[in-house]
RNA sequence: GGGGACGUGGUGUAGCGGUUAACAUGCCACCCUGUCAAGGUGGAGAUCGCGGGUUCAAAUCCCGUCGUUCCCGCCA
């Protein structure tokens, strides 16, 4: 019987555990003391052989693994991530419910939101040629529960957008969304602080926090040393303003972005001049340009146009390697040393350009050295605050303000006169909880002010007619009493899978989709039946044809 | 919508102009077995994602296409 029996097979295993004899105890193996002696062994269920090995650690490909997702889940990596997920969730309710908070659960079959992400849309039977759309999230609703008096609210919301998926995107996700009346926005982030420190000692104690208390950085400052409002802090790599100084220089394209008001910029990598196999000796000239290439096509991606370098000796007196040292007078690199703390062996690489394409340019140089040079702990968390946000970005397309995080983001109180005359420089009340490049979380003090929620339309491009058809729901509501109220929502995804330390939600889902939006386990999307869409009253438009541009 | 990478027995990889397409593991058979991802012997299994082209000759070069994935756009 025990011979039939073959990994995979479901077993009923009658028998007395035992102490193993003298000699034959493993410690390698967590039952590796015991023994059972079977007196009676019965299949429940035999298996086929599997698609992959379950019980080994190998490279299956992402597709494999999905269309088997079940085989796949079986894995002690997956499993260790699922118990992840369940138990970092699970804190986070005991966390809230400790403090008040209740759960409420919200519609999943709601209305369309005009901003922001596209919706999914779902045919209404009962109310023919008309449309529910998915939640992007429960904002609304959360904000009408606080009208509602419900002062502490949370929930594990599920989120959809249909829009492109990437590592950290799934058409739908998992948010943990919480709002809480008569707060301001300290009372929010110190409650969050809170409880991401619990957190992290809870569930992941094996892995430091790299700021207690969090850090807290405004936009712009993310931005001008990070190139971006989530930056990875687990290493420095900051860029240096040096527009002063090199737009002085004989370097014709720095000398006009100066003049421009086009920012320069430097990153320093540090010993990136050097031999990684042999640290007495800087790259061959060839090696140096090779490695300059590859990380000056990277930032092209993000629409730079180059990227200058000087590549430092390791000898004082030696001279920098790089195209543009030439253009430099010994005052003006000394200059550059000085400001951005070049040490022998590091390259500093110079970026400048419109001051977004420079921000783009930082962000992707700083990932990508940090990589390199191995610089980024994989155990460390680096929980930080993002602060300051602007109300609005300027939409060039449209011609318009665009909400930085949504409508009713309260501005920051000194900042509600620039509403009127300066709108670019006005504040949010909003905070960004950011850890190692990822955004994990983010709030805002909303407006509880009929008027000023009446002024934010026009500002956004939009009439009053069409806020009240969209949100006449919500201003209404806002005649009614409205405590101050503010809150905030994570992403569970990228924190468990930050926790977990993988590099793609995918990981810590149990049922993912493919870039492509599909199950390719369950085969979904499909087709309907002709008669699920009669009901619906929905003709299907002719579909566009595959490949039909194919060459030769 | 655009760009990059990848696609070779069930699985993971090697091969990158001429090889009976290699290796590991899994699978099948037999043997052995109280150190456990067991061991031994033997065996089956790939028209190299698909289509076209270049060439005397293509897994290998080129074009297209499909799929996965990363990035830009999009998305907070």
């Amino acid at each position: 019987m025990c011979h039939q029996a073959r990994m995979e097979y479901v077993l009923q295993v009658h028998g007395v555990v035992r102490r193993r004899p003298e000699g034959t105890d493993n410690p390698e193996m967590s039952t590796g003391t015991i023994d059972v002696v079977a007196d009676r062994v019965e299949i429940l269920n035999a298996s086929k052989v599997p698609p992959f090995l379950i019980n080994r650690d190998e490279n299956i490909d992402e597709l494999r693994r999905m269309q088997y997702r079940y085989l796949d889940l079986r894995r002690p990596n997956m499993q260790q991530n699922m118990i992840l997920r369940h138990r970092t969730v699970k804190f986070l309710r005991d966390f809230l419910d400790g403090q008040g908070f209740i759960e409420i659960e919200t519609p999943i079959l709601f209305k369309t939101t005009p901003e922001g992400a596209r919706d999914f849309l779902v045919p209404s039977r009962l109310q023919p040629g008309k449309f529910y759309a998915l939640p992007q999230s429960p904002q609304q609703l959360k904000q009408l529960l606080m009208v509602a008096g419900y002062e502490k609210y949370f929930q594990v919301a599920r989120c959809f957008r249909d829009e492109d998926l990437r590592g950290d995107r799934q058409p739908e996700f998992t948010q943990l969304d919480m709002e809480l009346s008569f707060v301001e926005r300290e009372d929010v982030m110190r409650l969050m602080e809170a409880m991401v420190l619990a957190l992290c000692e809870n569930v992941v104690p094996h892995m430091p926090l790299k700021y207690k208390p969090l850090r807290r950085l405004t936009y712009t400052e993310a931005m001008e040393a990070y190139g971006s409002d989530k930056p990875d802090l687990r290493y420095d790599l900051e860029a240096v303003d040096v527009t002063d100084i090199a737009g002085r220089s004989a370097f014709p394209i720095f000398q006009q972005n100066a003049e421009a008001g086009k920012p320069i910029k430097v990153v320093r990598a540090p010993g990136l001049h050097v031999r990684r196999d042999d640290p007495a000796q800087i790259l061959s000239g060839e090696g140096l340009k090779r490695q300059m290439k590859e990380l000056e096509d990277l930032v092209r991606t993000v629409g730079a146009k180059g990227l200058a370098y000087m590549a430092l000796p390791l000898d004082e007196t030696g001279e920098v390697k790089g195209p543009i040292g030439k253009y430099f007078t010994v005052e003006q690199k000394l200059a550059l040393f000085e400001r951005t703390g070049a040490q022998p062996g590091d390259i500093l690489m110079f970026l400048s350009d419109k001051r977004e394409t420079v921000w783009a340019a930082v962000d992707k140089l700083r990932r990508s050295l940090a990589e390199t040079l191995n610089l980024a702990d994989p155990n460390q968390l680096a929980f930080a605050w993002i602060i300051d946000f602007p109300m609005f970005y300027w939409d060039e397309e449209n011609q318009r303000w665009d909400p930085s995080q949504h409508m009713f983001t309260m501005p920051m109180p000194e900042d509600i006169p620039l509403l009127d005359t300066d709108p670019g420089k006005a504040r949010g009340s909003q905070y960004d909880l950011i850890c190692n490049g990822y955004e994990i979380g983010g709030g805002s003090i909303r407006i509880h002010d009929r008027s000023l929620q009446e002024k934010m339309f026009p500002l956004i491009g939009q009439s009053m007619e069409h806020a009240r058809e969209q949100f006449g729901h919500m201003l209404e509501a806002f005649e009614y009493g409205v405590p101050p109220h503010g809150g905030m929502a994570w992403g569970v995804d990228r924190l468990v899978m930050l926790f977990a330390q993988v590099d793609n939600i995918r990981e810590v889902t149990a049922f993912p989709k493919t870039q492509s939006g599909l199950d390719v386990m369950a085969h979904a999307p499909s087709a309907a039946e002709p008669g699920q869409l009669e009901e619906l009253y929905i003709r299907l438009a002719p579909l566009p044809e595959k490949g039909e541009t194919a060459a030769p």
